[in-house]
RNA sequence: GGUGGGGUAGCGAAGUGGCUAAACGCGGCGGACUGUAAAUCCGCUCCCUCAGGGUUCGGCGGUUCGAAUCCGUCCCCCACCA
């Protein structure tokens, strides 16, 4: 049921930036080959994160090939944590969350990540179960074995100590709270982006506090959004949703930055690593870095659509935006008696979000954006009776087609 | 606790009594170009039923014919010092 050591490394390694330590991790895998007993591999997430993107899914994705690798793959939803409050210190007006809610978001979440994971191989568990069972005494107990100055390595703790931002002393026991978690549930392996350092590190010397074996830490670095320098996050709108529509996706892998495809194989597929360095040297060969991208599009819309729908996807792009003709499948709108003429429909494109405002359709007729059957449309257009099966478009990706 | 400086459209940042729905930059949108792009160029970007109308410049209340701009008050941020 298991590959050996040396052929699981490299698909473990791919993608990673940092691994803490690797020696410790080959002796883990050959004990585990050897004992046939899976790894219990550690992914905390935060209940209160939202809607799931490909920066996120770097690490469920990771983990996602730990699994299939035959590994024990375990979630903490860090619920005790969330109910707290907030870990950062910077919103402190941010209300805790009941536990009611901790519940639901952790519902948003398992649509969205058994996606990724295979629901019935995954184990999930709210650190609550344990943290809240802790009484003071215990809780003394865990903080004495961290130093101060051992607390204010951390990067984040040292700039404020350092600017005289304040820190509240209860911020000093969410690396513990963390840390505990993998002392619990006995951590072989943790996930989390750079940004997790000091946590995870804080997860090895606790065990080994607790007399078992250190975890071993695999650190993912950030993935880019669409525009290529910052790293992707929804505010900045450089993200691709997980439960974005195919051909949505599709098309925002398509405007992914040429220079950050071969990290994309890397970071948002399960590709082999010895494929994806055939896929690099094509690139250097001068391929078309287009092509390639269009396979990158097609995997990853793959991967979280299925195959038909990656597959429609892909028509849909080449004729909407290589051919700019109009594509197949695009949404229909039934027209009633009242709706004749343009002017009258415009009501029902805002409902159904195409336009923000009769107001802005105007705006986008003038600026040449709109057109009916591929006919650029004008203002006196508006007022032309629309047949059944017109196809309007407005801008490059909003179809609709009328029936009545 | 003290002293000083701020809060302007999605963000950054001008503006200190009428010519300001508010310069400029970024972002976003549309168009041209293209390999989906990127780069570049042009246009739009508070809201609306767009040759017109409505509501804005931390909150509230004043002064004024007229205020983002002056006064009062409240809230919130930041810097330096203690």
């Amino acid at each position: 049921m298991f590959l050996v050591p040396e052929e699981q490394l490299p698909i473990i390694l791919k993608g990673v930036q940092t691994v803490v330590d690797e020696r410790e991790l080959k002796d883990k895998l050959q004990y585990s080959y050897d004992t046939r007993k899976p790894l219990i591999v550690k992914l905390g997430l935060d209940p209160s994160a939202p809607d799931i993107h490909l920066g996120h899914a770097v690490v469920l994705r990771k983990m996602k090939q730990l699994q299939d690798l035959g590994h024990q793959i375990v979630i903490i939803i860090g619920d005790f944590t969330g109910r707290i409050g907030d870990p950062t210190g910077k919103s402190k007006g941010r209300a805790a969350l009941s536990s009611e809610q901790v519940k639901e978001n952790a519902k948003t979440y398992y649509n969205q990540i058994f996606k990724i994971l295979d629901e019935n191989k995954t184990i999930v568990r709210f650190n609550s179960e344990w943290l809240s069972a802790l009484n003071f005494e215990d809780v003394i107990q865990l903080a004495s074995s961290i130093s101060v100055a051992r607390m204010l390595e951390r990067d984040d703790f040292q700039k404020r100590y350092k600017n005289e931002v304040p820190i509240s002393l209860h911020e000093f026991f969410y690396p513990l709270m963390q840390g505990y978690d993998s002392v619990e549930i006995k951590a072989d392996i943790e996930l989390g982006g750079t940004d997790q350092t000091f946590n995870i590190l804080m997860g090895r010397q606790l065990q080994k506090h607790f007399g078992l074996e250190k975890q071993i830490a695999l650190f993912m670095p950030l993935l880019e959004g669409l525009d290529g320098i910052e790293k992707m996050s929804k505010s900045l709108g450089n993200y691709i949703g997980v439960n974005e529509a195919p051909e949505v996706m599709f098309k925002k892998v398509m405007e992914v930055p040429d220079s950050l495809i071969i990290k994309y194989f890397e970071l948002a597929t399960d590709e082999h690593p010895s494929r994806i360095g055939k896929t690099q040297e094509r690139l250097e060969q001068g391929e078309n870095p287009r092509d390639i991208k269009l396979e990158l599009a097609e995997i990853i819309t793959t991967l979280y659509h299925g195959e038909e729908e990656a597959e429609k996807a892909f028509d849909f792009f080449k004729t909407a935006f290589q051919k700019r003709e109009i594509p197949e499948n695009i949404p229909m709108l039934t027209l009633t008696l009242e709706h004749q003429t343009l002017e009258q429909v415009i009501p029902l494109l805002i409902e159904n979000q195409l336009v923000k405002s009769k107001s802005e359709f105007i705006r986008l007729i003038s600026q040449n954006g709109v057109s009916l059957n591929q006919q650029k449309l004008r203002k006196e257009d508006l007022v032309n009776v629309i047949q059944s099966k017109d196809v309007l478009q407005i801008g490059k990706k909003r179809f609709i087609q009328f029936m009545r």
